[in-house]
DNA sequence: TGCCCGGTCGTTTTT
DNA sequence: CGACCGGGCA
């Protein structure tokens, strides 16, 4: 046996070791950045089953799929055709309530609502009380609901607690549209995404043998990230380790960013109090970065005050210096960043993929995307409109949706009349009441369309009409999810209007489309044994835009500072490092040196991202909402260390040695300075997007270039021939005829499975 | 029913 | 600046 198991603690430090290596009881793994908490955890896993843990009874817990992802991979490296279960909470408390949700009234079949579904739900809600003038979001209203819920207080309790204060008026809205806005997920028999945790929690709660079942069953829990768990998850990790405390967590306080959202970073703090017998394992060798990038990192981070004391050591070499690029705006910032990317890869080679940029808010990507596509740089940015809330793949897996669950409303409403087929707002309300009165499925009511009053002689057939061919649309009538798909957009006419005048709109939401199709016949195909459609749109619900990102895709990553938690690049840049932007404007008004601390763990996340080069980025002018301002370099640089180089020798001595400057000193300096600002501000050399990507020679950018005759290799349906190429930028499509006797099948260049193989 | 215009609003968002 | 919503109109 010990011969056996030393494999698994080969390579690693001491620390290493003894996470691997604890068998029972509570343990805590606090893992700084690349401390290879991964890897013990895998290894760890190993190491359970190598002393005889039945693998069925070990769960590991991430908060993202692309961390369940590389965790299953790791664990089937080191043991193949082990059948350990590694998910995410939402998908494990989505497993549970599959099975048990008819407790707490949810079917087996229920669907889960998104953000623009919960949108509607408020929408409906805030339609039927009569809020009086006051107009309040509803996405206002379902964020605080969502805060609510994930601090684990219920509607009553909720309204209970405003009660005791003359609250504001807005709360007041949120505790009358709270209540409702459970009721009608309930009889729409679905969830939210906080449901999914609350729900379990509950059904835990309330019944202790449920619990105790799980409890025993899962003899070994391992949670990823613990420093992000909020109440629920919490609750849902002591729920699951009462009768068998084995439960490991990971993560770093100093990595907490997003309190923000419910997590409450008191709960890896107190984990010793929680468990009182925990072993505690501090893993502070980073393998990642270089020993002056650490450094610098490590000295910000000090800064904070509520914060456990550990180090960061690094046996590598010191390598460069963090260097500070100081450009007079954002556009010049942009292309300063290009051309020190470009400039880099030419010193030392590498890929594009080797370097990353990381920004505060969105908003600051366009900039960085324009540079790009005009300097012909293939990129990729994480973020976006994500596939599944694209109008008509939307309308389609609500077609799915109705057609699993009859119950819910929302689908109901927004595919009853789509194409148009003479159901407006007017019937469909009408259905609804009639609904509602009857107890009756919106799919019950719509089937008794005859009984409806007030239907309309004209809407009467055409209601019947759909209602049967809804009832003909099953799974087990075509087999398959992406069969039964096909068979919507075919009875339904769904594609009726695009196939007529084919637009560049129409040939884009046809490729979305038939890419959905993909998706379900890969669901179909991985899951032959048991196809379903819950099943299927479970996994359009619970995947993330970001999921699709190629980690060596030949392309530069662009995304914001949060997405970055958990990555790695050799080279990473951190732009707008100002007063307002990080720390962000909010946190700054707040006055709450919680928030301010956690602005600084985000940046403290974004600089130990870097691998071997560190870059920091200021604008002296940054246009906000449209209007160029001055900037104020921000207060975290006065905490660090670093050089400030110049931005047009971004390798070359520093101006100034590790010292913060106080503003442009030369005339000459601030004249151009002057000249930014007047000139309407940064203008950039062409206003919008749309106006760049029209630009004649521009096509050639497109980070997936494909071209007429050029043979391409799709995953499933193996090579072909690309016949079209059209759009451009994000919108571009390919056409490509993979057999002679078939239609030819249009894709999203930017988002296809397609490899070019090459032109012939 | 669907399009267009004008007003409003504005962090981050693992699921 | 730009995305999105609601109202008004064809």
């Amino acid at each position: 046996m010990a011969s056996v198991s030393a494999s698994y603690l080969d390579g690693l430090t001491t620390a290493q070791q003894a996470a691997v290596d604890f068998f029972e009881g509570p343990l805590q793994v606090l893992a700084g950045p690349g401390s290879g908490k991964t890897r013990v955890i895998t290894r760890r896993i190993a190491r359970l089953v190598e002393r005889g843990v039945d693998p069925a009874s070990i769960l590991a817990i991430t908060f993202t799929n692309r961390a369940a992802r590389e965790m299953q991979e790791r664990v089937d490296a080191l043991l193949p055709g082990t059948r350990v279960w590694v998910t995410t909470f939402h998908r494990f408390c989505a497993n549970v309530l599959r099975r048990r949700g008819q407790y707490i009234g949810l079917e087996s079949n229920f669907v889960i609502f998104d953000k623009s579904d919960q949108l509607q739900v408020v929408r409906r809600v805030l339609g039927e009380i009569d809020v009086d003038a006051i107009r309040a979001a509803p996405a206002k209203i379902g964020a605080r609901i969502s805060r609510i819920k994930n601090s684990m207080v219920g509607p009553d309790e909720f309204a209970r607690s405003l009660d005791s204060y003359i609250g504001e008026p807005f709360d007041q809205i949120v505790a009358q549209v709270y209540p409702r806005y459970q009721s009608t997920l309930l009889e729409c028999n679905a969830v939210d995404f906080d449901d999914l945790l609350l729900h379990v929690v509950r059904l835990f709660r309330e019944n202790p043998d449920l619990r105790a079942d799980y409890d025993r069953w899962i003899r070994f829990l391992l949670v990823d990230e613990y420093q992000d768990t909020n109440a629920a998850q919490y609750e849902l990790v002591r729920a699951l380790s009462i009768d068998t405390p084995n439960v490991c967590v990971t993560g770093d306080p100093d990595q907490s960013i997003y309190a923000w959202r419910g997590a409450s970073i008191e709960n890896i703090l107190n984990f010793e109090r929680d468990y009182p017998n925990a072993t505690l394992v501090r893993l502070e060798h980073n393998f990642r970065s270089t020993k002056l990038i650490l450094k610098s990192a490590d000295r910000l981070i000090s800064h904070n005050r509520m914060r456990k004391a550990k180090s960061l050591l690094s046996d590598g070499e010191d390598g460069e210096p963090v260097r500070l690029l100081k450009f007079l705006d954002a556009t010049q910032e942009a292309d300063g960043i290009v051309n020190t990317i470009r400039e880099s890869r030419s010193r030392s080679g590498g890929s594009w993929s080797d370097f990353a940029i990381f920004y505060r808010v969105n908003s600051m990507s366009r900039e960085l995307e324009r540079a790009f596509t005009r300097a012909r740089i293939p990129f990729q940015v994480a973020a976006g409109l994500a596939f599944y809330e694209r109008a008509e793949i939307k309308d389609l897996l609500c077609y799915l949706r109705l057609i699993e669950n009859p119950a819910d409303q929302v689908a109901f409403q927004r595919v009853v009349n789509k194409p148009a087929r003479g159901l407006g707002a007017a019937t469909q309300k009408k259905i609804l009441d009639y609904a509602a009165e009857h107890g009756l499925t919106p799919m019950e009511a719509a089937k008794e369309g005859e009984k409806i009053p007030g239907l309309s002689k004209t809407a009467r057939p055409k209601l019947r009409f759909f209602a049967s061919m809804m009832s003909g649309l099953t799974l087990s009538a075509y087999g398959s999810v992406s069969d039964l798909l096909k068979a919507i957009v075919e009875k339904t006419f769904y594609a009726r209007t695009w196939a007529a005048n084919p637009s560049e709109q129409a040939i884009e939401k046809k490729a979305n489309v038939e890419e959905l199709i993909n998706a379900a016949a890969q669901y179909d195909e991985l899951n032959a044994d048991d196809p379903s459609v819950s099943g299927f749109l479970e996994t359009t619900a619970l995947v993330n835009e970001g999921d699709a990102l190629e980690a060596d895709a030949g392309k530069v990553t662009l995304m914001t500072m949060h997405a970055a938690k958990g990555l790695e690049f050799p080279t990473a840049f951190v732009v707008g490092v100002e007063h307002g932007l990080i720390p962000h404007e909010r946190s700054i008004k707040s006055d709450d040196p919680k928030q301010l601390e956690e602005e600084r763990r985000l940046l403290f996340v974004a600089m130990t991202r870097a691998m071997r080069q560190l870059f920091l980025t200021t604008a002296q002018v940054r246009a906000e909402r449209g209007t160029p301002r001055t900037t104020i370099t921000s207060t975290f640089l006065r905490e660090t260390e670093f050089d400030t180089v110049d931005p047009n020798d971004p390798f070359g001595e520093p101006t100034q040695k590790r010292v913060e400057s106080a503003g442009p000193t030369e005339p000459d300096h601030k004249q151009r300075l002057r000249e930014a600002l007047a000139a309407g501000g940064n203008k950039p050399l062409l206003t919008t997007g749309a106006s760049l990507l029209s630009g004649s020679n521009v096509e050639a950018a497109i980070p997936q270039s494909f071209a007429v005759g050029m043979r391409v290799k799709h995953p499933q349906r193996g090579m072909g021939t690309v016949t079209d190429v059209s759009g451009f930028g994000k919108r571009k499509t390919v056409k490509v005829q993979f057999r002679e006797d078939e239609p030819e099948q249009s894709f999203i260049a930017a988002r296809c499975p397609l490899q070019p193989m090459g032109i012939q």
